[in-house]
DNA sequence: CACGAAACTTGCGTACACGCAAGTTTGCGT
DNA sequence: ACGCAAACTTGCGTGTACGCAAGTTTCGTG
């Protein structure tokens, strides 16, 4: 192994570097001729890879676009989880480390942010990104409770995990939602009808984003405290 | 109006009718031929459907199959909940509304349940179905907390039902989980690589299902309790 | 340093999802 | 009873997802 291999494998890296290039040429390329104008063999092209390739990255043509503006949350919420002092209740290490994430963001700017609100298949999947900080949080919360790491179990850590995603889900949906819709309460196929067309097609900016999104996470995720509370003293 | 047409539009039976018809012959033509080798034209043509049709009810192969299994559990559950005495504590009418539905199901018959745990995409789809539960319940979980209907916003209620919904999530998860599985904790773009190939392909039933169902739903809704506790209590 | 296995890329072929614009059915108002 | 509008079905065309079986690159090891 030759000193030109700094740090974990140039595969690694290669890996990284296709991933963020795909992100970033999705992300362009929708800014410049709309998300509806922009298919997946322009990316591909645009990130120097082949269609294929670009399958191997992402499973459907909207996640590299909102790829580029969660970029890697998921792993940032857990580690902030873990890095807030011991003497934090659960509950406000969680709180305050899923505010503080969702906050600082790198600035996605602001044009990406509206791409992404005003089309509702990228709403869609960027709402669904929450759920991804589901499985390092369990870890972050197990760790935290004192589980022993052998538990395969771990039902507790799970459950809030899993409610802290969802709440988180439902403060992103709160927060990107287009002012007033007018029903859409059932699941995808209640209508069953070909109806099926769009929401606010040429409406041109007309989303606002309602509320600051800290506000709306921490009146999301207070419900939860008594149970992240009460696992805790259960716990110890 | 003649009387023929007795009850809420004939043009609402025939649509459940023409859902009720793909669900059976998805599930009928799957355990025949095996999951894999049925395709969308099959299906379509079993139920007297154009294909194109299909896409109109289901929006992917795979929910017509797991749609025969699960039937309209949500809706039957918010029910459940509603019809819980009113003296119960919101967490006991939640938990036992939840394991109520889940238990009496009306036997998809143990070859349908484990033709949805062989496979990866229809376990897959069979778990995600849980959220579905989520604005039914919400609306089932808000009256109860007595909010007023005008509310839009009803976050506790929101938040409590996406909860509740994970937690139920997290235990068909582990109801079907195939034994121990090696590791496949990131997300399902993480290895990026194409040995994205099956988990158990020719390994013919060797799934079992670990632990009883109601059982499961239990240990995953109990960490909740404390919070649908403490939102019954604040509300009042 | 060379070699073999494992990881990744890519082209191909097939099946699928879905917008669109007819054509058909249902249901409601007059 | 008639007719129109909304709901639903269907064929078509396009773009997408993904298994498979090569070909290529990376990496550990002898």
């Amino acid at each position: 192994m030759p000193v030109t291999t700094r740090r974990a494998g140039l595969r690694e890296r290669k890996k990284q570097a296709t991933r963020e290039a795909l992100r970033e040429a999705a992300l362009k390329l929708a800014l410049e001729h709309g998300p509806d104008n922009v298919r997946v063999d322009d990316i591909a092209e645009a990130a120097g890879v082949s269609p294929r390739t670009y399958n191997n990255y992402f499973s459907s043509r909207e996640q590299a676009i909102v790829a580029a503006v969660t970029a890697e949350r998921e792993a940032r919420v857990a580690a902030a989880v873990a890095a807030r002092p011991a003497h934090d209740t659960l509950a406000k290490a969680v709180i305050e480390a899923v505010v503080e994430q969702y906050t600082d963001q790198d600035d996605p700017g602001p044009d990406a942010l509206l791409l992404i609100t005003t089309r509702t298949s990228l709403r869609e999947v960027f709402i669904d990104s929450a759920t991804a900080i589901e499985h390092p949080l369990t870890d972050a919360i197990a760790d935290r409770l004192g589980d022993p790491p052998d538990n395969t179990d771990r039902h507790t850590a799970r459950v809030l995990a899993a409610s802290v995603a969802a709440a988180v889900r439902i403060a992103l949906e709160q927060w990107v939602q287009p002012a007033t819709i007018p029903s859409t309460t059932g699941a995808p196929s209640t209508t069953a009808g070909p109806p099926t067309t769009a929401d606010s097609p040429t409406t041109g900016r007309l989303v606002v984003l309602s509320g600051s999104l800290p506000d709306l996470l921490r009146k999301a995720l207070a419900p939860l405290t008594p149970a992240l509370d009460a696992a805790e003293h259960h716990q110890r």
